[in-house]
DNA sequence: CTGAAAGCGCTAACAA
DNA sequence: TTGTTAGCGCTTTCAG
């Protein structure tokens, strides 16, 4: 069995009181031999100190609980891997939970994380529309990583992109290629996600005198298979010249499929992708895209959250990030 | 403040003790009134158990800790996601840290472990040699996910993948198609990991008649960097024409440095991976790899250790994983 | 400067 | 069938 504090306080002779004083640097008041003599115990008996019964008392876990649709999506990688590190940087710990994109999955992970008294919650929700009533209930604060979602009394931080102006620039920069024939793929037709993104694909076109083509667009789900698929079903019903792709993962099945088809990327179709993850420099064609500073905006939704758990900043954050465009070989 | 086992108890106007027994399906022996006036009250106060207060007194913390080097790392993604679902579907939450591939950070993270009570360890070493020490002080069971550490007391699992055999089988199918200058590209020389796939490279060579060159060789990390830079460097000071990479990331870095150095694959150099992480089929190459069976093994290890800690199998579980070629495009 | 006592929310014998 | 009691390991007033 693990080492107590008790076990401590009976061979210092002393209280346990005294020894959780010095244990937890609150020792400005305890007497100089006691603190060697607790302290030299502690490391003899390879004290480590039960987080669960201290958690029980002070009502702090320091555990932040974040949820995402999935983590093998690399923007999810990479974004649970910066708010993670940022949160260790300040003594917090993390659970992980994948949301699947489904609702009821959420909830249940929502639910766990206030059983397990995680001091705020880091939520990608995407394409899932979160349970507020849940959230409100549970009392907990609650940083929004990727985009807003409704009304939330326990909402302590924004960190929105500016999707729009994602879209806007990802295809305009195709425009400016000489391209007017561009496919738009996104996730979810019906979710703001995709909505605000497919604006800034009109407003481009618009802007240069393009009318827009629904047979261009196809809206599903962010991975990589439905851009695969999308790519092909457009292959075959209709002609274009450049893709739109609203995440790197859905470029990536784009190219793919261009490629089964003899498309050479970008002579015969160009390719822009939206995140930056790191892989899509690594590509064989390095992949254009819209970098959307994915660490950062894992640190700052973090440090926002942290700074309101911390009570150095009871504000709400809000952040918004402005993408750009990163011109690889895709295009 | 969220609702207690108090809260019920006193308006349903029976004890804690009560109430805890119906809400632990501990209940055969409550009257059916009392269950559901306390079923009732539970939903209606929205309460939840506070895992932190149910573990204390239990023992039992229900949670996993994992360490892997770094879960950007594709192959750990898969790697954690599959023992993840495999851990939930069981009723077990995940924590998930990032040694690094530093032993230092891998000990904290150990530590850490002990002071939040998880009931089992899943540890991917990789090259960092663990603290076996402080393991067997801990008293927590660890099933190893990538290969065999050294002896251990609360060793419970091991779930190793024969990378002899996958070194060998990758080198072979290699020199099957007419290669005879291979490159080799590992992680740290010193380790196991890499050691022992450098035996079933040099067996594939010697069996072909091929004789040893210590000049194709560049071991040091398992990083898509080094593979790239390896990768130039071969390039500059000797010839070749494959190239046997020990993971899939190394052969992206490596395809990358080949096509800046206007290489065609596999015509100009051939490429074989290792691992077969869910993108090696999507690159624009797709790439010929090892399979190790990534979400398998993890689903195994996972398994395993929840068959000790529910008591169903106290006995130590050895998987060995044998790895088979995938032919893609780059070989 | 140190200790006694109470209690965080829950479970687990043992009584009743 | 239900309640009483004790206690998990720790922190925190409040006395001494």
């Amino acid at each position: 069995m693990a080492a107590t504090i008790k076990d401590i306080a009976r061979r210092a002779g002393v209280s346990t009181a005294t020894v959780s004083k010095v244990l937890n640097r609150k020792d400005s008041v305890i007497g100089d031999e006691t603190r060697q003599k607790v302290l030299s115990l502690a490391r003899e008996l390879n004290y480590t100190p039960n987080s669960l019964a201290r958690s029980l008392v002070t009502r702090k876990s320091h555990v932040i609980g974040i949820i995402v649709p999935d983590i093998l999506n690399p923007y999810f990688t990479e974004l649970v891997r910066s708010c993670d590190d940022a949160a260790r940087l300040r003594g917090y710990t993390t659970l992980v939970c994948n949301s699947e994109g489904i609702a009821e999955i959420e909830t249940a992970h929502l639910t766990s994380f206030g059983g397990h008294r995680v001091d705020g919650i880091l939520l990608a929700a995407s394409d899932v529309v979160p349970d507020t009533e849940l959230l409100d209930a549970l009392r907990i604060p609650v940083v929004c990583m990727d985009r807003e979602i409704g009304p939330l009394a326990q909402l302590v931080g924004i960190v929105d992109t500016d999707y729009r102006s994602g879209a806007y620039q990802a295809t305009r920069h195709l425009i400016e290629k000489g391209h007017t024939r561009i496919a738009f793929l996104s996730g979810a037709p019906h979710r703001s996600n995709t909505q605000i993104r497919l604006s800034g694909y009109k407003d481009a076109l618009s802007e240069a005198g393009i009318a827009f083509d629904p047979d261009l667009i196809r809206c599903k789900e962010f991975q990589h298979r439905f851009g695969h698929q999308a790519t092909l079903d457009l292959l075959d019903h209709t002609s274009f010249s450049a893709i739109c792709c609203m995440n790197d993962m859905l470029a990536i099945g784009a190219m793919v499929a261009l490629r089964e088809r003899g498309k050479r990327v970008p002579e015969d179709c160009a390719v822009i992708g939206f995140d930056n993850i790191y892989l899509s420099p690594l590509l064989e064609h390095p992949l254009s895209t819209v970098d959307r500073r994915i660490a950062h905006s894992g640190r700052v939704a973090t440090d926002a959250l942290i700074d309101f758990l911390d009570d150095a900043d009871r504000t709400l954050t809000a952040v918004t990030i402005t993408p750009t465009v990163v011109s690889r070989t895709t295009t």
